[in-house]
This record gives structure tokens, sequence and C-alpha cells, in this order.
DNA sequence: CATGAATGAGTGTTCATTCAT
DNA sequence: TATGAATGAACACTCATTCAT
């Protein structure tokens, strides 16, 4: 069966894509964009700097890619196990918490994402708003939150900024180690956020 | 050291400095900080690149300094008519609408704090420290709320990260044109923000 | 380590390093040390100044594998046809002459020992011991002549003092055309060299 | 009197001028030519780098100054107590004998004449003409020993070569530790000296 | 005379990307 | 596909010198 060959092909050369989006990650990471070459991509992913472009276009393309394929992930993770016809409470705190698993997890991921998301040149617009439509379940669920009554009848930015951005702060802080996220404050989180936005 | 009494010598110029730090304030802002070489820096604030090391020591310290000034006069707003012995709600309310009305106003200040805030690589991490302490006064309140029985019994943390750092993702929205942050918005948002602090 | 097996690639062409050292022995006779930037030396070895970096650390490491290179050929070329069991006299004279044929026709290369040898910044520590490794054989035949009572029982760095390096000055005033080195002059300057060390 | 004045006026500037001339040698032969900007001397001297342009025309002037006062207080310590009608061998060794203890007390003048000396592009051509006139006595002794039968019939160069160059070697061995030079050193170093250069 | 600010030209070095194999 | 060599353009920063006082 050839198809082995090809398959095998395939999955040796997905090794090094991915090999090279992990460096990538990393590298942004720890030492942030300005210090992340591509030269050092290469060594870490132990590749030749000139095998990155077959696999992406440029350094932009490179982060872009990294960008949405978190990003997908990251929802992925964030709707494990969510039906559209829970309760909209219930949906909620099964989507935050979700979410707060993956952050705290995923904790490079979830690193990369944040910065992303906070830093306005480091993603093209048109990337970002490919990452946004991953949000839709939860965009949907507030709306039906609002008909019933329950969610505050605000723009969904609104409801964002203070039941989800919340939460890459702490990521953050609990990274730098000033602050730990435990069962117990991670409770009196979703508290928060669930009476931020609740009627 | 008593020449500067005998000796006639050019003073250096503070117009240079503060052209110096909006320059860098703007680059920063626009192309990102991968992208604000000191030569444009220097041409931008009409003077020579060696110029700048007349005022600041490095590029990182003139980012520091950019960061440590930027926060006091964040600081210094966020604070304003804020008198320690009024009532919690009231004071919150007070700082809370300061601090959104210079995020609001003062634009590129805010956006800049906010990029680097989030970036860990971006400031040093003495210079955090320091622009740390300018939040004293919201600490204090905060303390004096959970005495009060007024305020969740939660980490400064929780709070911060329920109460105000929503304000940095409205204003990176508002920026991007996605939503706009009219003065109802601003009553809802600081509805939420009193809601998920408060007991 | 296998992929050199299965990939092709450009390899680093020797005749590059030989040009950029070239350059670099050139440039820094010629200009001074404060004078020989790597700009110029990349254009005279006719490649980017990047290119470079590929075959040397940095510019301390350029010169300092200069150094080396022509401490290594100044000593082949010393101790031709020396064999350690010719008379302390004839040994001598035939080293001397070597070296002294040397600094006669490898004008360049011994000008530019001679500066870094002279020069105590140019060449780091570890190159400069290492470079005086080259003159054993010379040291042996001394400690030969020594204790055959030829020579002066004194430090070889005396002997040194008075054999060897008075050819360096006697170069020097060569090439400023003050002085012509012929072959009267040199068996004069032999006598001297002679002379001044033996008993 | 207000030649006092002047007096008095003419000593400040003149120790300026003399610190300026100091810091250069110190730094020159400490961290290398290429290592001793204007503004290092400005700041060792406790001078404005403007205020050196008032003492020298330029760097290469402040050098050249600093050369030729050298090489004049050198050759002024060389001839101490000198009488052109010396014997030949006694007025050669006086003035061998001073100019090693000017090597050996004056080190940092010592050294700083050697690398002017040894380096083509430190000093001009016209500094280091003016430089070689000083040594007129020594030469004019050399000539009466050769007209005496006492010493060789060679170039001057040959007999400098042999007999005075060597001291350099000494010396900045001697700097180096890798070598002292004591009091029988420098017998046996002058016996050398001479034995090069007499008949 | 003396100053510290100011600078254009230059420094060694790095980088994203391309080339030749 | 994959490589390491190669590079032009840029980078942060420094320097000898001049300017304005």
């Amino acid at each position: 069966m050839n198809s082995n060959l090809t398959m095998a092909k395939r999955t040796k050369s997905n090794e090094k894509r991915i090999a090279l989006l992990n460096a990538t990650l990393h590298l942004v990471n720890n030492n942030g964009f300005h210090d992340a070459p591509m030269s050092k991509i290469a060594k870490m992913a132990d590749v030749s700097p000139a095998t990155i472009y077959i696999y992406f276009e440029n350094k932009q393309d490179l982060i872009n890619r990294l960008y949405l394929e978190n990003k997908a992930s990251f929802s992925e993770a964030a709707f494990k196990n969510y039906l559209p016809d829970l309760p909209v409470k219930k949906g909620f705190e099964l989507i935050w918490r979700n979410m707060a698993q993956f952050k705290l997890h995923q904790v490079e991921e979830a690193k990369f994402l944040s910065q992303c998301d906070n830093i306005s040149t480091m993603i093209d617009e048109e990337s970002r708003q490919e990452g946004l439509k991953n949000l839709q379940p939860l965009l949907d669920l507030w709306k039906r939150g609002q008909k019933e009554g329950i969610i505050k009848s605000v723009s969904p930015y609104l409801l964002y900024a203070y039941a989800i951005y919340p939460l890459a702060f702490l990521m953050t802080m609990q990274q730098r180690n000033d602050f730990e996220l435990t069962e117990g404050n991670l409770t009196e989180a979703f508290e928060s956020a669930w009476n931020a936005i609740r009627i």
C-alpha cells in the first residue's frame, strides 16, 4: 500500500510543522516577540531556518497560524460537553469552567493567546476576525439568556469583558506567582462573573 | 561642582525629553514594540538618534520611564477628588469612573499601559513593582470595604480582575470601533463591576 | 546529524574564509586596528558584512584566528629544515635566518604579528599563550646550548630580546624605507644576535 | 604685578593640559587606542569633552603631543649626566642604563612610547621624525665609537636594533609579570647589548 | 576659557528571508 | 522536501567633533 508511504511522509512533515509551532509558542511566550527570531525557532524545532518557509509563508503567517490553531483548540476545550439546550446558567458555568481549566492547565497556549489578543500589532485583522468566530455558541447562549430575562441586556462585549476577560488576568497573576487560583478561588471567580452579567 | 555657577552651558531641554517620550508612545502603540526603532523615535521627535542617549540610558530605560510616568499620571487621574473617608461604594465609584475617564480620553496612554501590563517582556520587573505602588489607595479602600462587610473577602487580585481589568478590554474594543462606550454603557459597566465584587 | 548524508546544502567555502582573513590582515596593517571596521573587511573580501559571522564568532575571534594562523605559519617557516640534533650554533643560525627570511618576504604577515605582539589589547591572553607554544624548539635549543656552555645562562626572555626581537625593528625600518636589509646587513645582524647570547 | 595673574592663569590652564595628557596616557595604555574615547579622557581629566579642543586640535594632535612630550622627557632622562667627551663604552653604558631606568620606573610613559613606535598608524610621520631627533647624541657617540674602531661599522639602525630596542621587549615582559628585570639581569642585558655592537 | 548638549556618520552585530544544492 | 550558506537592510548604540551659552 503506497498510501502508507504517503501517510508516513505526511506524518513526518506534520511533526516538523508542529515542532515549529511549539518552538514559536515557547519562544514568544518566554522571550517576547522581539526576541523570537526565526533562527532560534528553527534551532529549537531542530530544522533549518529555510525549512520554516516550506511550512509557512513568513513569520507573520507562522504567528497567525499558531494563533488560529490555539484559538481553535481553546474553543474546542471551551465547549466540551456543552449542549445548546442546557439551562442558561448551567450552560454558562460549564463553558466558563472549561475555559478556566484550559487557562489553568494549557498555560503556554493560554498565555500566547492572551498576548495576541492584547497586542494590536501581533495578529493581523483577518486572523483575529477568524478567531472570533469560535465564540459563537457562547454568544448564542447569552442571547438566549437575555431573551429569557436572566442575563443583562447589554452588548456582548460588555458581557465578555466581565465574564470571560478577567480569567486572563487571573492566569497571568498565577503565572507570575503573585496569586494562586485554588478551587475555592475558582468558585469565587465564577460567582463574580455570574453576578456581573446576570440580571 | 561649582562649575555650573561659573560656566555657561546649554541645558537639557525638557521639551526634547517629552517629545521623545511622546514619539515612543505613539510608535509602540501603532507599530508594536518590535517596530519602534530608536531611529524612528528620533526622527519623530525631531532629534538625532544620538540625542536619545543624552536623555535615556538605553531603549529599555526609555520604555521603563514612559511606563512609570504614564502610570503615575494614570493614578493621579484615578484618585482625583478621592478622599479616604468616603463611603466605600461612593469611593469605589469615584475611582472607577476616574479610571474609565482616563481610559476613554487618554486613549494613547491607556493603550500603552495596557500593553505593558499584558506583555511580560516589555517592562522589567523593577519598574512593574514600582508601578504597582500607585494602586495602594484602592487596595486600602477594598480592605475597608471587606471589614465593613460590603465587599467580598477575596484576594485583591480577584477584585482587580473583575472590577478594574475589564475596562482595558472595553477600551481596546472601543478603539477597534467594535463597540462604543456610551454613558449608558459606562453605567452598566460600573454596575457589573460593583456586582462582581460586592457581597 | 545523519541529515548531511541525506540532504543537500551549500557548504562553507574556505576561499571566503581566507579572503576575510586576508582582508583583515591588510586593513589592520594599513589602517590600524581602530580603522579596520567589519564593513570594510567585508567589502574587501567581497562578501556581505553578515557573512563574516558565518565564519567567525565576532571581530575579536576574527583577529585571534588571524593571529594564530599567521603565528603557526611563521613557526612552520622558522623551523623549516631544522633538526634537533644540529650543533647549537648551526641550529640557531638556521632558525634565525628562517625567521629573517619570513620577516623579509612575508612582510604583511610579519607586520601583523609584530603589531599583535606589541599591543596588549589586540589579542586576548588565551590566544597569546597559544601562540607562544610554537617557539618551543628554539627554547629547547637554547637550553641545550646553555648546558653545553655555549649560550649565556640567562632567562630565555633575555635571549629572545637580543636574538630575535631586534628582527622586528629591522623589518619595520625596512618597510618604512629607512633602512635596507641587504645580505651583508643580514650577516652583520646575525653576528650581533649571536654575540649577544653566546658566552 | 599683573604678570602674576597671567602666570596664575597660565598655570591653571597647564594643569588641565597635563591632566588631559595623563588621562590619555593611562587610557591608551590600559584600554588600547580603540577604547580611549575623548569622552572618557575628558571625564578622567575632570573637564568637559569640548575643553579638550581648547588645548588640542583634535584626537590625533593630542596623541602626537603626548608622544612628543614623553619622547622628550625620555631623552632628557637618557642623557642625564652624559658628557660628549666620555669614553665610548662609558658613555654608552651611561645612556643605556639611563634608558633602562626610565623604562623600569616610568613604566606608563615607556609603555606608551613603545606602542607608538611599534604601530605605524598611531603617530603621524611628522611627529615621528620630530621624535627621532632626540636620539642625536647617541648616534654621535656611536659614530665616534666607529671612528675609534670600538663599535661595528654598521648602520645605526642595526646598532639601535640590538643595543636599545631589546629593552622595550624586556619592559613589556616585566609588565606582564612574565619576567623580572633585577639588577643582575640588567647587567646581563647590558653585556648582551654591548657585545652585539662592539667590534 | 569652559561647558554640557547635540549630532551625523559610523560601529559591530542580528534578522527575516533567499539561494544553490 | 530540506538544507546551511548567504545577504541587504536594519538595529541599538558610540564617537569625534561642534554648537550655543
